[in-house]
RNA sequence: UGGGGUGUCGCCAAGUUGGUAAGGCACCGGAUUUUGAUUCCGGCAUUCGCAGGUUCGAGUCCUGCCACCCCAGCCA
């Protein structure tokens, strides 16, 4: 898709399609109007993501316009700090509302003339049973309803009653007003459903000034009604919704229908994407917050140094349809390797193994030149520090290779130091677990780059860092949060708090080699032959570097 | 046993009037490579939940099954 307005590209989706034939049969006057509708009560996650940029990318390639309207209809569960959240998580996802910011709540007045015109019609009425018997009379999935005794109140009775909760004059729970539908349908939705209730509790935007507050149902309906939305995209679970939504506007006869559509939600391996879920990761201490690099979140993933675009990309990946499906967390990571796959390198070991080169001057140390990015010239070059000790990664190294394919070091293998010499294992230094602590490896002074052994050909190369060069620093690796693909349904009843991946973040010391200190707070870099890490400014402190591990390089020999 | 949905390769997903199964991810080869990365070639559904039927021809139409998801908040 070219993104320019164009209707007669080939649609991205069902959606889309849909919209195309809306605008050739003229059905909104070829208009173009969503909106994302988040209930501030929490972060938004990547599965929100999806439906943003579903929203906004529609608006944007029909050349309309999209909403951001928060949904807060239940002042219980809301608050101002997750309204800024969601805001600045929309507008690093590389969305613009510009005026189009909106409130449920800014809509409450005339919210409340719809529902007395609702009460005039005798579309509406004041129900006094308790929360129990209405529970009790709604029926089952098999069974109808039964009518509340306080069906037939008269208008004027119902009228007088729905003024005195809005004024105060009954307690939280008292009286709700329902609609008058039909309780025996079997859409348990349109079983004559609440549409306020009295609830006194203090509104983050209205404050006080309410102590009866409009139901879902009955507010996403004529929000949309009020923003002139056209198309009203939600995900499948609102589906059985959709008669209700259409019920309100059909009586209130608003001069403008909008068309509700509903797709599937995402649902992604190896983490949860439900607000209900990750909340109780964060009120529980599982994470350190709505933002810890580990949560889905993308606030989280922002910490953790993915960047838009991949999410972006990922969406669109993905795709809009109506099918339940999980998508491999793979998918996302390719999206994210993709994306990052410009940044510079450096060298940096992650887990130290100490080297000692047996013969190299032992005053002596050199600068060698080295890329910022093999194929990307333009990414500059810079000088590598090197002397006769170093750091290399323990991994790197092994009593015994495990078949002829290995290509690291070993007793008496060679391997060479990226952009550096080849270096041959002499000796191994061992501890008293009988680990490796130290390697006396002698170097071949000719096989650098443009020495006489310099086309000399050993199996592998290794990355490494001088050790009286290299800079010490927090490197703290993360990996997937749950060590079950779907840890919201897991098939032995246990909690899915049961199965975190207790090695989700393992923070380590090592060395980073001087350029990679000098780096500005927020960049992002590859470590050769280990991953892309981000340099979060919210842990920048000249003192020592803290990065995070963004994600592993792609690695098919492990 | 009510209502609403969905079933195309391990995962996501095209397939719009029936004409003989896109693409991405993953995976498997092989080339290049001072990152076991990247890049690059090549492979990867005789088959579309199942069973019948209509048709010269069906993933696309009809019938009947089966599986899975959602709904009984004064949550959204």
């Amino acid at each position: 898709m070219t993104g320019h307005g164009t209707d007669d590209a080939r649609p991205d989706n069902f959606i889309e399609q849909i919209i195309q034939k809306d605008n050739a049969s003229g059905k909104f006057e070829g208009r173009v109007v969503t909106r994302f509708p988040p209930e501030p009560n929490g972060f938004l996650h990547i599965g929100h993501a999806k439906s943003i940029c579903l929203n906004f990318g529609v608006a944007q390639r029909f050349g309309g316009a999209c909403f951001l309207r928060m949904d807060d209809t239940n002042p219980l569960k809301e608050s101002a700090e997750y309204v800024a959240a969601i805001q600045r998580d929309v507008r690093w996802l590389g969305f613009a509302w510009g005026e189009r910011e909106t409130h449920a709540s800014d809509y409450f007045e005339q919210l409340y003339i719809f529902a007395e015109e609702l009460i005039q019609r005798g579309r509406a009425f004041v129900c006094s049973l308790t929360l129990e018997e209405i529970r009790a009379t709604r029926g089952t999935l098999t069974e109808p309803g039964t009518p509340s005794p306080y069906r037939d109140r008269s208008v004027e009775e119902n009228l007088d009653l729905f003024r005195r909760m809005r004024a105060g004059e009954f307690p939280d729970g008292a009286h709700v007003l329902r609609a008058k539908i039909d309780m025996a349908s079997p859409n348990i939705n349109m079983r004559d459903p609440v549409l306020y209730r009295i609830r006194r509790a203090h509104h983050q935007r209205t404050g006080d000034a309410w102590c009866i507050y409009p139901m879902y149902d009955y507010t996403h309906c004529l929000s949309d009604y009020l923003e002139g939305i056209t198309h009203s995209l939600c995900t499948l679970e609102f589906e059985d919704h959709r008669p209700l939504y259409d019920w309100v506007l059909d009586t209130l006869a608003t001069p403008h229908h909008p068309q509700q559509i509903e797709f599937s939600r995402l649902n992604l391996e190896y983490t949860v994407l439900s607000k209900r879920m990750l909340n109780t990761l964060v009120a529980d201490g599982h994470v350190d917050g709505w933002d810890d690099p580990r949560m889905p979140t993308i606030a989280g993933m922002r910490r953790r140094g993915v960047r838009p675009e991949a999410l972006q990309e990922f969406c669109t990946r993905i795709g809009v349809t109506r099918s339940d499906g999980t998508v491999e967390m793979s998918s996302l990571e390719r999206c994210i390797r993709d994306d990052l796959e410009a940044m510079p390198r450096a060298l940096a070991v992650v887990n130290p193994l100490k080297v000692v080169l047996t013969n190299y001057p032992d005053d002596r140390e050199e600068w060698f030149r080295a890329p910022n990015h093999p194929q990307v010239a333009a990414l500059g070059e810079r000088d590598v520090p090197f002397c006769g000790e170093l750091f290399i990664e323990r991994d790197d190294f092994v009593f015994e290779p495990p078949n002829k394919k290995y290509k690291r070091l070993s007793p008496g293998a060679e391997v060479r130091l990226r952009y550096g010499y080849i270096v041959r294992c002499d000796e191994v230094i061992t501890g008293n677990d009988g680990e490796a602590v130290e390697l006396r490896c002698s170097v071949d002074l000719e096989s650098r780059a443009g020495g006489a052994n310099a086309e000399r050909k050993v199996k592998g190369v290794i990355h490494w860092v001088s050790a009286r060069h290299g800079v010490a620093a927090e490197l703290r690796l993360y990996d997937r949060l749950f060590t079950e693909p779907n840890p919201a349904a897991l098939k032995d009843g246990r909690h899915f708090t049961e199965v975190l991946n207790p090695e989700s973040l393992v923070i380590r010391e090592g060395y980073v080699e001087p350029y990679l200190a000098g780096l500005a707070p927020g960049s992002r870099v590859q470590f050769e032959r280990s991953g892309w890490f981000y340099l979060e400014p919210e842990r920048a402190t000249a003192a020592r570097p803290v990065f995070n591990r963004i994600i592993t390089l792609r690695d098919s020999w492990n």
